[in-house]
DNA sequence: TAACTTCTTTATAAATTCTTCAACTTCTCT
DNA sequence: AGAGAAGTTGAAGAATTTATAAAGAAGTTA
């Protein structure tokens, strides 16, 4: 899971980066108004922290832009301004949710926890594919009922897998969603992570869902 | 064992949390009707104690929602009005006790491992797994029948990990369980507690029911 | 206060996973 | 068919995470 924060105090995003990736997501930090926008022009994210008090612009000007190119799902506002007005402005905006600073980190990783499953959740808290399933909240999988032990990168391509079956995805865009932008160069290490998780998969009795597609990426279907 | 206080007065809420904290409670406090709200939505709670009178809104709706929300299990109705309404009202909506003010913290107390017992206990008052089982009116815990001695701390952990077996628990989530949401930073001291007990487990003839989750936390099962 | 217990810190060792690398296979295009 | 690019695989070293022991700090009890 995938996530930017969108702050300028230094001290700030490190310990959040810090807390966040402690719980295995993947963390961006853009600390102006125009890197902001560069980098959710460019990529997809599953929550975005926004700081309404950046350099540059306004969050709440960043706000409209994402509403205004579709990508408005998943924000959190973190302001130092506890007043009702951004609070409103904000949400009425379309943010998910208002966290005013200080905060526990505890109760940011919650929320953005919250936001995350209220945006993928269909009804059932479990997530699955034919006979895979996936509790997000205990983090378990299991084959035909038998649960399977993955590591942590197996259990994140698995889950980037199963919330983006039936399409291709790149070699580039699993590198973004699993390490982020720091991961510069070569990335072919991917393939060994492919060939481990299809290893434990077909131990555990699946057919190859995870069918190569010559020179573009993988694609997770039956 | 963790506790919402959903009440306003201070001078209330700040001594049921030091009378609490010294029966080895977790304690959060929440002093308006939103703030309620939100850490319903956010967090897990062993038990409620809501104040039917609280700024922002009413108590009774905060129980609706909670019911709403498939939480309404564990929550102890704490009321300066001694209505007959109110309490009818309450216990119909699904609280599981109604205490009026005012009243003494030993009562309190009483009553919050009342509801407890009853939410962990189904049936009989031991709360066990496998060749464990803990009384957690007294406050014991045997292995095969005979008495082992825990520290807080490893009490504490064990309770978790029974309570919450079969998935993976991150040290962050034991660390914001076992001591509250202010422990940021560094909790690789959980480890220590982790090797303690298992040696404490093991030497009363356990197998070894903690099981590491490299990269993700632990996971209490055979 | 002293004796004792428990909790936390620190340092080091052990275990597991991640990444790199190299040899090999498959695919696409001419 | 052959060349080159893309993908697969197994085995290793590097990096990270967890386990353990021992000592210091903090809290309890008498």
């Amino acid at each position: 899971m995938k996530i930017l924060i969108i702050e300028d105090e230094k001290d700030l995003s490190e310990s959040i980066v810090a807390y966040l990736k402690s719980e295995e997501y993947v963390c961006e930090v853009a600390s102006t108004y125009n890197k902001a926008l560069e980098k959710t022009e460019l990529y997809d994210y599953d929550c975005i922290l926004l700081d309404i008090t950046i350099p540059g612009g306004s969050g709440l000007d960043i706000l409209r832009e994402l509403k205004a190119n579709n990508k408005l799902d998943g924000v959190l506002i973190i302001s130092a301004r506890n007043s009702l007005d951004d609070k409103i402005t904000g949400l009425t905006l379309g943010a998910d949710d208002y966290l005013s600073k200080p905060f526990h980190l505890s109760e940011l990783s919650a929320r953005v926890a919250a936001i995350i499953r209220r945006k993928n959740f269909d009804g059932n808290d479990l997530l699955k594919f034919q006979n895979i399933s996936i509790d997000t909240r205990a983090k378990l999988v299991s084959v035909n009922n038998k649960p399977l032990e993955l590591t942590r990168k197996e259990y994140e391509l698995l889950l980037y897998f199963v919330t983006n079956k039936k399409r291709v995805i790149s070699k580039n865009a699993i590198a973004e969603h699993l390490w982020g932008d720091n991961m510069e160069g070569n990335n072919d290490f991917i393939y060994t992570h492919i060939k481990n998780l299809r290893k434990k998969l077909s131990d555990a009795g699946d057919a190859d869902y995870i069918k190569s597609v010559y020179g573009m990426g993988y694609k997770f279907s039956e």
